[in-house]
RNA sequence: GCUGAUGUAGCUCAGCAGGUAGAGCACCUCCUUGGUAAGGAGGAGGUCACGGGUUCGAGUCCCGUCAUCAGCUCCA
């Protein structure tokens, strides 16, 4: 609260230094964020990164003048009267409830419009520091015009400011975007095109691994593996609504009127496993049926959008769709939230996730099919198996599924952006819209429910998370090279060869280095590639039959017989040791 | 899609009143037979993202396209 009362008086430092150096301009509105604070600007002339220093020197003048900081109140006309150049100002003055109380803060000359609370003299001020400069739309919507977004941040401290700007820079070394590109995992080429990584050997490995995993997982746990196609004629989006409602979201192939007409790739997989389920009759001793596929989906995503492995135009889910009778729906969703967790406490990061119940908003009955009842009926069931669980979840208003509710898995980045991980929804309009259904042991034909799931996500995000986590040095089962055998000298080559050989045969994922020259470099870029294991040989290991172990973190791990230290390392691979 | 920035060798970067491309590391060959990053000598590698324009002349200026980054909007 302190911090956040400091980084919105921050903002109002910023905008008090900006109307100083650029009279005209319009203000907005500037809140404090959980790392720093904003203002938006409406600037006559555009201004660029040169400028912030300038505003920066401005707002340490500020903050010298030690100016107090005083609130007033004033009545609508007055207020109005007050603001009659700030057009942004004047909207939400306008816009507050009648009877609301009207408040202003002034420091010097500078008057804002605000709530308050702030600090009291503009020399608590201090330790502050402006860090980029963006666009964002006037009130977050894009009809609106775009004004100037400066960021920035503030601590009470200098130390605190020092720690925080150099947290950054750590981050910046294990952002996957960066890190994946330099360890080899997977690159982007422009004339491939935007949101489509190929993912180079070391990165196909990993996700192989992941891929192999999960399946034999789901598997073990009672799902039944489809593989569909992955496009459609425009047939099936029409019977889902995606082709009247998520037409910009796909790739559209073909002719209208040539051959079967216009196909689309598909953006999700739950129409083509919903026609597996219609093949064929279905009784309630069926139930439930549980479909997973590890599934490649396509979304026409805005240029601007596309990040890395977290954010892009075709990626590879572990979907599944169980369907389902009534009385099941509990049962089953607990069980694929606890393969989840397997998954996630395998991987190290289910303490990073937190939880999401996203439901619907009934105002907006564009987005979600209008049908009161089932909605409050479902996000009952929802919210009462979340509690059996005792799950600590936020509500999210606006954020269900056009079908139903969600609850969605929430993880951080590096710089503590979140993002949705998995999520386990409840559908009940599906199964109308296509048609689904059952024999209930009354004779009775019913409509079934149907849980979207994930189990691990997209793998290309998860991918991405993971880099994070670990800065690359994937534990032993995952890592792409688990061993690198080097040469000290020409002598004990042969050496290298043999040992190189044995752990291949053993299925381990080996590499060699059989040139002598510059050991002491071949060890560093061992560990800046964060291979979890370096076997070094020279005479003296020769001589006494030993390899020489070094870990990409602990050094120097002594002297192992080969069999010993295969023996060691496929038990860390064998248990997924962390 | 929107706003802004960026795009020179595999990587990190230099070059800029517009005069025809450079360094370090990596890579290849030879010498050195070494003990925990960078020993010596030589070599190869660039349509300066792409396409137009201005100019006697463009990596450098202008326009467009593509890609990358930050953010907005949207989403797994």
């Amino acid at each position: 609260m302190e911090l956040e009362m400091l980084r919105h008086s921050a903002s109002h430092l910023l905008a008090q230094a900006v109307k100083r150096l650029y009279p005209d301009v319009k203000l907005g509105i500037g809140p404090a964020t959980n790392v720093g604070f904003y203002y938006d600007f409406d600037f006559s002339t555009p201004i660029t990164m040169a400028d912030l220093e300038k505003i920066e020197q401005e707002m340490t003048k500020i903050s010298k003048e030690n100016l107090k900081i005083e609130r007033f109140e004033l009545p609508k006309d007055e207020a109005l009267k007050l603001m009659q150049d700030q057009p942004y100002k004047i909207e939400l003055i306008n816009e507050l409830p009648e009877g609301e109380v009207i408040s202003f803060y002034k420091q010097g000359e500078f008057v804002d419009l605000c709530r308050g609370p702030h600090v009291n003299y503009t020399a608590k001020i201090k330790h502050f520091k402006l860090l980029s400069i963006t666009g964002a739309y006037w009130r977050g919507n894009e009809k609106n015009k775009m004004l100037t977004r400066i960021y920035g941040t503030a601590f009470p401290t200098k130390e605190e400011l020092e720690k925080h700007l150099e947290a950054l820079e750590e981050a910046k070394k294990r952002d996957h975007n960066k890190l994946g590109r330099e360890l080899g995992i997977f690159m982007t080429e422009e004339n491939v095109g935007q949101g489509l990584p190929l993912f180079m050997p070391k990165g196909a490995k990993i996700l192989q691994k992941l891929i192999r995993w999960v399946e034999d997982e789901e598997e073990k746990r009672g799902y039944v593996l489809t593989r569909t196609p992955l496009m459609a004629k425009s047939n099936l989006y029409k019977i889902s609504g995606h082709w009247d409602h998520y037409r910009d979201g796909m790739f559209i192939l073909g002719e209208e009127g040539v051959d079967d007409g216009l196909k689309a790739l598909r953006p999700m997989t739950c129409p083509f496993q919903y026609m597996i389920y219609k093949n064929g009759i279905k009784s309630y001793r069926d139930l439930p049926i549980r479909y997973a596929e590890t599934s490649t989906l396509f979304r026409n995503e805005n240029s601007g959008e596309m990040h890395g492995l977290i954010r892009v135009r075709q990626f590879t889910l572990s979907d599944g769709h169980i369907i389902c009778a009534l009385d099941q729906v509990k049962d089953e969703f607990k069980n694929a939230l606890e393969l989840s967790y397997y998954i996630m406490d395998t991987l190290g990061i289910r303490e990073d996730i937190t939880f999401r119940f996203s439901k619907w908003d009934p105002n907006n009955t564009e987005k979600y099919i209008n049908e009161p009842e089932k909605w409050e009926s479902t996000q009952k069931l929802m919210k009462e198996i979340l509690d059996e669980l005792g799950l600590n979840y936020v509500e999210a208003d606006g954020e269900a599924a056009f079908y139903g509710p969600k609850l969605d898995l929430q993880i951080k980045n590096v710089y503590g952006k979140e993002d949705t991980l998995i999520t386990i929804q409840i559908d009940f309009a599906s199964a109308e819209r296509f048609g689904l259904e059952y024999t209930d042991a009354d004779g009775q034909k019913k409509r079934p429910i149907i849980l979207h799931r994930s189990s691990i996500g997209c793998y290309e995000r998860t991918l991405a998370l993971l880099i994070e986590k670990y800065g690359g040095a994937f534990p032993t089962w995952l890592a792409p090279v688990q061993v690198v055998v080097m040469s000290l000298t020409d002598r004990t080559i042969d050496e290298v060869e043999k040992v190189y050989a044995e752990l291949k045969a053993q299925g381990i994922a080996v590499q060699k280095d059989t040139r002598s020259e510059k050991i002491g470099y071949k060890i560093r870029e061992a560990q800046v590639n964060k291979v979890p294991y370096m076997l070094i040989i020279g005479d003296k290991e020769k001589e006494q039959g030993v390899v020489s172990v070094r870990g990409r973190k602990d050094g120097d791990l002594g002297a192992f017989a080969l069999d010993e230290f295969i023996k060691k390392i496929k038990h860390e691979i064998e248990t997924k040791a962390r």
